[in-house]
DNA sequence: AATATATATTTAAGAATTTAAATATGTAAA
DNA sequence: TTTACATATTTAAATTCTTAAATATATATT
């Protein structure tokens, strides 16, 4: 993976707003409406984070009706967030 | 690990010239002299984002008489960019 | 068609960040 | 102890980012 893409993807989780609602749709899509309890923010500033999400290459949308459902799309963004889920420096496995 | 130090990692990594100090430091220590020319940037602007590295808890330094010697002191940040350098969607082993 | 609900967009104000110039500090060598 | 070299700090200007209010759009229901 070249530096530009790494880049997008620090900047996406660099906020703790994107971190947020990254955090929340580690358990799998999830709509709007269950995104915003999540982070404790505006619905304004969550629709806008995830169009930056979007932006930024790391989660897909769909809509169901008057729902929009969003996911992590990013396989790389996933693997970063349960790694560092269950990192411990004193547990690593060899060659970690 | 929590939140709040998942967020101290990414805006670490979240902007290009310290990006570019931390993969230059994934070689091993390196002095600043030789981090500089590195990001392409000048050398006051190495010097404060080094200082805000150490800040983010992300690297340690060592000076050796003139030269100060800096490197990766944080496991994840080391796991994590390891992992992306080699990342490639199509060819995950089991369980990743 | 009118209304309600869910989400998106525009905008504005404030906050935070980034860069580089200027300058300071620490160390070694002459 | 003066000078040179390596790095750090302060400062200022410009840019970028973040939040939330106001408003708009899309869909479903009545």
């Amino acid at each position: 993976m070249d530096a530009k893409e790494k880049l997008r993807i620090f900047k996406a989780l660099g906020n703790e707003t994107r971190l947020f609602i990254i955090e929340s749709l580690m358990a799998g899509e999830k709509c709007v409406c269950e995104i915003i309890p999540a982070t404790g923010r505006k619905q304004c500033t969550v629709s806008l984070q995830l169009s930056k999400l979007m932006n930024l290459g790391v989660i897909s949308s769909r809509r169901e009706g008057k729902r929009v459902y969003y996911k992590i799309s990013n396989p790389a963004v996933y693997k970063i967030l349960n790694e560092l889920n269950d990192f411990n420096p004193y547990t690593l496995k060899d060659g970690d």
